[in-house]
DNA sequence: CCAATATGTAAGTTGACACTTTCGTAAGTG
DNA sequence: CACTTACGAAAGTGTCAACTTACATATTGG
């Protein structure tokens, strides 16, 4: 599947918004990353692998630790498909606004309906 | 529930970014946009109502039609939360630099950090 | 009123998913 | 080798969500 689907899946749910931004500035190992939370660590563990699956954050072995940290490529991938879905979408409103402006005048056409 | 919240999940659904865009530019009843799509007419129905409920489209009543167009509003908040979001961690991850950073020139100067 | 049009609502199904508990496994430590 | 630490994997559960079919509702026109 397309890692930015995925990616916009993923940040969808809060938690996971919530981890992602824990290992934003530092590598953290599972188990710190899981204190923060109520939940399991299992179900943390599984979190983390669907940030891992979706390109987000990497995964590197410490011992028997394993640390995990954001991936800013990624992010910035998630980020810019976001901005160019607003921004062709601005785009096509100011298209639309620009042709209603000119039908604005000729309102003498008249559909059938479909 | 929390509308951002909610915005962030219905965006999430890729059938939904997409009607989203066609009522982005002009206003569609709900058979012209379920007619862009492959499933059921209540199945788009049911999106609308999502979208609806997190505000990002907004419904106009016109005979037995019932017309959809987007919320520039909610969609401009959902945007500016995705951004600070973005923004935060990226403010975060500088300091962490910075930090990382006066911890490597002087080196007897230290925190109990992390 | 009756029919047609346009659409939402209800109910049921299937699959995904967030979670739990239990178990397995790899790496360090005596 | 046993034991501990740190963690993922497996299996089961409850809930939610996307979809379907069937039905209800509202508006318009004859």
């Amino acid at each position: 599947m397309c890692l930015v689907e995925a990616a916009i899946r993923a940040i969808a749910e809060p938690r996971r918004r919530e981890i992602l931004r824990l290992v934003w500035t530092s590598e953290l190992a599972a188990g710190e990353i899981a204190s923060h939370f109520d939940v399991t660590r299992p179900a943390i563990s599984q979190h983390l692998r669907v940030l891992k699956e979706a390109g987000l954050v990497s995964e590197r072995r410490d011992g028997t630790k394993r640390l995990y940290r954001a991936r800013p490529e990624s992010i910035a991938q998630l980020r810019a498909y976001l901005e160019s879905y607003w921004d062709e979408s601005l785009r096509l409103l100011k298209l639309a606004a620009e042709q209603e402006e000119q039908r604005g005048t000729r309102r003498d056409r008249r559909h059938k309906g479909n």
